[in-house]
DNA sequence: CGACAGTGCAACTGATGGTTGCACGAAGCC
DNA sequence: GGCTTCGTGCAACCATCAGTTGCACTGTCG
């Protein structure tokens, strides 16, 4: 067992959604199905130019493509690669989870061989001497 | 429902383990049991300062906290919070599955509508001109 | 054609991840 | 005891990035 969480992830598909604007963005584009930077900006406390910005980084990172419509472009999540990441997502947690818990057991287990030192002790304390 | 997504999250909490290096570093606190700058410093391909600062990072969202020991300055992660911070990736990542599923329902839905409307056109074009 | 809406580009600011360099305190060794 | 050494902390500096403002360009509509 290598233990090699941090690996397995795509780091630009992580950073992409490491951003909290970002993340409400994707959120915005999944709940409407589609937007512009506009429409986006009007829904998030920053101006269109960072929407706009934004947008390069999650269409670089591929997970959302833009389709020019008349005089404005229209953005739509890529539901394959937001899957990809959502699995990443989940990757990392249930790692760390089962880090967790291995922790936990051998907690535990020392735990209860501590506790069972001391019965030990306190049945040979009690052979030993019987008065309070 | 309010299909707020990122409201949930702790945006500092989120952000400590957004960044690759942190995770890395949780990693190996997790995998050695407790580490210091130095030591960290020496898995790492960057230098002990920068992963000091990241240990600061860290500490201020109470994912480890330190104790001195002698001339070291050793850092364990608090199970925890670390546990809040699982919970909350599986929610973001929860939570956009569950978009993705309802979209794709949706969208069969959209092509079953559409297939059942192109049967009954099909039907009526063979009902009205039967010619070539 | 002219006005407006939507986009894109450029320059500037602030925060952050990273570096180097140095100073200070605690262990260890003569 | 004194010197070296290891580990830490602090400060200055650089690069990148999120965010802003300002301006120029283009497609739509009256």
């Amino acid at each position: 067992m290598s233990t090699a969480v941090a690996e397995a992830v795509d780091d630009d598909l992580w950073s992409a959604i490491g951003d909290p604007t970002r993340r409400r963005m994707l959120d915005l584009l999944l709940a409407d199905g589609g937007g512009t930077a506009t429409t986006l900006s009007q829904h998030l406390p920053v101006t269109r130019q960072a929407v706009a910005k934004h947008l390069g980084v999650l269409d670089r990172a591929g997970l959302v493509q833009a389709t020019p419509m008349g005089r404005e472009k229209r953005y739509r999540v890529d539901d394959a690669q937001l899957a990809r990441a959502v699995a990443q997502l989940a990757s990392v947690g249930s790692a760390w989870d089962a880090r967790l818990r291995r922790i936990k057991r051998i907690a535990e287990a020392i735990q209860r061989a501590q506790q069972n030192q001391q019965n030990q002790q306190n049945q040979q304390g009690q052979q030993g001497r019987q008065e309070s």
